[in-house]
RNA sequence: GCCUCUGUAGCUCAGUUGGUAGAGCAGGGGACUGAAAAUCCCCGUGUCAUUGGUUCGAUUCCGAUCGGAGGCA
């Protein structure tokens, strides 16, 4: 088909702690949809505390796809992320229902949004160059980029290792630079028409009050003891999962004996300065309709700012 | 009460042999195409406690005052 309509989908974008589980549920609840997570570590089981997934009570009833679908040592990715949600949106259309996306990583949603396909990964090159790295400086792989892909040598800091080895791995694995790839993915086209709205705090203030009320609530309910369970059923301390903040830092409080409760402190730093990053990821997006929280929120104006920015573009 | 040390960026501190000052952390902004809750880049003017004095000029030297820390009685 050439110039079918693109499905149309709802989407919620945010910092962490900024409303968006309720708001979706409430939208799903308003536009017989069905909420998709696009969260990086919500996917993992057995990590609920720490990453804030909802609750049933939260739920309401609502579905909600593409959390708990793996095991914390799985290692999962933008790839396999996008490729598990595409079927979940398409099976939620398939029964007339609106999809609605909730989270926080940025890359995520847009990967799905965009239709972008991932060169593969098979070999070990990734390893190979790691090690590569730490032998003989990320300087000597930077020049190795040079001389296949100039132009990705020449956007990446030397400083960023992580994109200079994927640049090579890429290079090794395909046989097309990344920059190749990057253009021939950028050319594709979306694969939803998506009405994103965006929350966020009129103070900055307010946001981090709410990130520190969080962490205190998560230590409340049970935070260090989920992480001793992941521990023990020998979860390894260095897979994706165990990125995440609040566990990382715990992991390694218990580790080495200081102080959980300051590390309690430095999950609320950490937590602020990737409330940040998610604003400075989401803020690229011109079309996104924002709405900002004021000092006496008020849920009932969001859900009408919300509705009405749907119904704007023909979703009801 | 006396003596010594101390008061510099939101915090911890450096520094100016007298020409109005700089690091780390915090904070802010940005990047981002198979680790993304990851990774990386950029951004430091502040009555140098207050107040007199010396000086062409003081945050820097001297005095007093007000905080803080320690010591002696």
């Amino acid at each position: 088909m050439m110039n079918h309509e693109l499905n149309k989908v709802i989407s919620v974008v945010g910092p962490t702690a900024s409303g968006k589980t309720a708001l979706g549920v409430a939208l799903a609840q308003r536009f017989h949809g069905e909420v998709v997570s696009f969260d990086s570590m919500q996917i993992y089981r057995r990590m609920d505390i720490g990453t804030a997934k909802p609750t049933q009570e939260e739920m309401q009833g609502i579905p909600h796809h593409m959390i708990d679908v793996a095991e914390p040592e799985e290692n999962w990715s933008v790839a396999r992320y996008v490729e598990a949600a595409v079927p979940v949106v398409e099976d939620i259309l398939s029964r007339g229902k609106t999809p609605i996306l909730v989270g926080g990583t940025g890359l995520y949603v847009d990967s799905l949004l965009s239709g972008r396909s991932f060169a593969v990964q098979a070999t070990g090159w990734r390893e190979k160059l790691q090690a590569q790295a730490k032998a003989e400086g990320i300087l000597t792989l930077l020049e190795e980029l040079r001389q296949v892909d100039p132009e990705a040598a020449a956007r990446l800091h030397p400083a960023d290792e992580k994109r200079i080895i994927r640049a090579l791995e890429v290079w090794h694995e395909t046989g097309q630079t990344i920059t190749q790839h990057n253009r021939q993915t950028q050319a594709l086209p979306p694969r939803y028409q998506a009405v994103t709205i965006g929350l966020n705090f009129a103070d900055r203030t307010d946001l981090h009050q709410r990130v520190a009320r969080r962490v205190d609530e998560m230590v409340k309910r049970g935070l260090y003891d989920e992480i001793r369970d992941l521990l023990a059923s020998g979860v390894p301390e260095n897979c994706t999962a165990m990125q995440a903040i609040g566990y990382k830092e715990i992991v390694a409080a218990m580790k080495n004996g200081t102080s959980l409760d300051e590390a309690a402190e430095e999950v609320k730093l950490r937590t602020r300065q990737y409330a940040k990053r998610q604003l400075t990821w989401f803020r690229r997006n011109p079309e996104t309709n924002w709405y900002f929280w004021q000092k006496e929120p008020d849920f009932q104006a969001l859900i009408q700012f919300a509705t009405e920015k749907a119904a704007a573009h023909g979703i009801n």
